[in-house]
DNA sequence: ACTTTATATGAGCATATACGCATATAGTTG
DNA sequence: CAACTATATGCGTATATGCTCATATAAAGT
């Protein structure tokens, strides 16, 4: 049987869209501020520089996507990573982008 | 020492931006019909139903973002997955999501 | 109950981009 | 060189989404 059968129109959505969710620096920025453990949203807003809103907006969106999950204590609002495969895809796409920007170094220091 | 620096935000822009060329269907769709090998244009434009116009832009953010390359035969343009992360990054993507969904499946049974 | 603190959200604006249509370019054949 | 084929691109439009400002909600203390 073929590796790879073709993925139904639905499915393909759904995995543009997990894509979507990491496709912004800031929600990005939180997901590195996570990789050490839980935090609440005003210890994001200061790890991130971002304004209390767009940091509030941004990590809604993100655990809309099952990327993040949240717990409540008291006033605050604590979150953390929840998807286990989001440091690995994170690994994956960085390791991509060291190579591809070390053959174009490359390129400028023979072709310069 | 700590197991992940914090990315600068320039590397953060080129991360986001490998995720945001992932982040539509239709060049989802592309991506996996060149799971088996090269093809060109034509191939992709009835192998995916889009239209020629379309696919063919489509293919061009593909090959920008380096995630293929082209190659030239004539009068036809062939084209192949030029980073091999690229379909460990759709396993993970698609494995993360089935079990998301697979969850959600219990729970409407269990609920409803 | 009122105030304070932490977080979330509604509204509006600005920007990005996917798509369709038409047309341009490049390469081939007669 | 003219006609044809395969692919690429300029342009306009529609839609999505990120950001800011102001305000709403929720929980805690006095």
């Amino acid at each position: 049987m073929p590796k790879h059968l073709p993925l139904p129109d639905a499915a393909l959505q759904l995995v543009a869209h997990r894509f979507a969710v990491l496709a912004e620096p800031m929600r990005l920025r939180l997901i590195q501020a996570l990789f050490d453990g839980e935090r609440n949203v005003s210890e994001l807003v200061s790890a991130t520089g971002g304004t209390q809103a767009n940091v509030s907006r941004h990590l809604q969106t993100l655990t809309a996507a099952h990327i993040l999950s949240r717990r409540k204590e008291g006033l605050q609002v604590f979150y953390r990573i929840a998807d286990p495969t989001i440091p690995k895809l994170c690994e994956l796409v960085c390791g991509s982008l060291e190579k591809t920007l070390a053959r174009q170094a490359a390129h400028f220091e023979a072709a310069g």
